[in-house]
DNA sequence: GTCTATATAAGGATAGAC
DNA sequence: GTCTATCCTTATATAGAC
């Protein structure tokens, strides 16, 4: 019992430590000697709890993100009305990819990566649980928009300003629009009002 | 005068060549034994037009994006209200991301490039021409809105839809989804009219 | 301009001692 | 469980012939 857990500490710390590593350089950018470093054992260590490097990069992800969209989703769960749940929805999406810069970094790799197979499963592991609930949600939401295209724009409208870090270098770029509020806020009113109707 | 052409001739065919590679795998998944054989030619042979593997790259990136977002700017210059030029330039964006898949893919991996100065550069480059004109019309469209926040989110509501290969695992997938115009369509009508209230 | 040959390093992975 | 030592492959890059 106790054993388990001991058991598991090295691997649990490994997995801990390839997160940052892992979500900086991507799969080809780390090496096994990378992680070894990090963690502070030789190459030769991590096959002992590891098969390969490919299984090693899959625990990560598991590790990674086996809690935290479920956080999210336990929003949705409500029974308040529609508009209610997505403003908590996208004020939490905002703060968790606000938060942790891991989680956003291994996705974008993760949306990169060619391998069909390894790419699929990670996909619907990872994101079903992301994208699943605010579908619902967006059926809901207005039935004049398709649900999908609805959900994915809900998305975007929160990740993509942390994804495109370029955007420091364009104009009209302040530190505050880092902030997940700010982010939150604003992705909720475009969606409220829209823009001001041309004047046809 | 003919004689540049024809010593430009193989620099460019390997540029051209190597656009798909670095798109699908990213520079650390491209080889420079991957580019010649690419081509035709040995490694060394890649050496004599390239000083390295980095300086390759570059001008890759700079062949790829020398014309297209000029392209698409050309759109914006005109005189016709905002709203139509945000409709052009909705149009035209989502047609091009549509089209050339490697540009998007280019991007995507420029994103996630830890090189800081690399990354800016590229950046600066790359981006500016598609981003500040969007900045200017966004200015113009509402004020209510940050304009810098409102730029981002046009590009993001256009661009994500083909960055998340993902969501063909997504319920509501259709393949139609992908079709430019139906893109476009739906960010412009989701920026038009926002979702409907909520029955406050 | 392109080749062959090769230097040099980095990376994945394993064998066997402890 | 972790180490040392090492194998094998792949990678960037260069030297010098053609």
């Amino acid at each position: 019992m106790v054993k388990t857990t001991i058991k598991r500490k090295t691997r649990d710390e490994i997995l801990e430590l390839s997160v940052p590593l892992f979500a900086k350089d991507g799969y080809d950018g780390v090496s096994m000697r990378d992680v070894a470093a990090a963690i502070g054992l030789t190459p030769a260590a991590l096959y002992y709890h590891f098969t390969d490097k490919e299984q090693l990069y899959l625990d990560v992800m598991a590790h990674e993100f086996r809690e935290k969209p479920s956080e999210l989703t336990s929003v949705l769960k409500g029974l308040e009305p529609p508009w209610v749940r997505l403003e908590m929805y996208i004020t939490k999406f905002a703060q968790l990819v606000a938060t942790d810069k891991n989680f956003l970094r291994l996705i974008q790799w993760m949306r990169l990566d060619s391998n069909v197979a390894r790419h699929q499963k990670l996909a619907e592991y990872v994101f079903k649980d992301i994208f699943d609930p605010v579908h619902e949600l967006a059926a809901e939401l207005d039935s004049r928009y398709d649900a999908h295209m609805l959900a994915m724009s809900i998305i975007a409208l929160v990740s993509f300003p942390f994804e495109s870090t370029i955007r420091q270098f364009m104009p009209g770029y302040r530190p505050e629009q880092e902030k997940p509020s700010v982010v939150a806020k604003h992705a909720i009113d475009l969606l409220r009002a829209g823009l001001s109707k041309p004047a046809s």
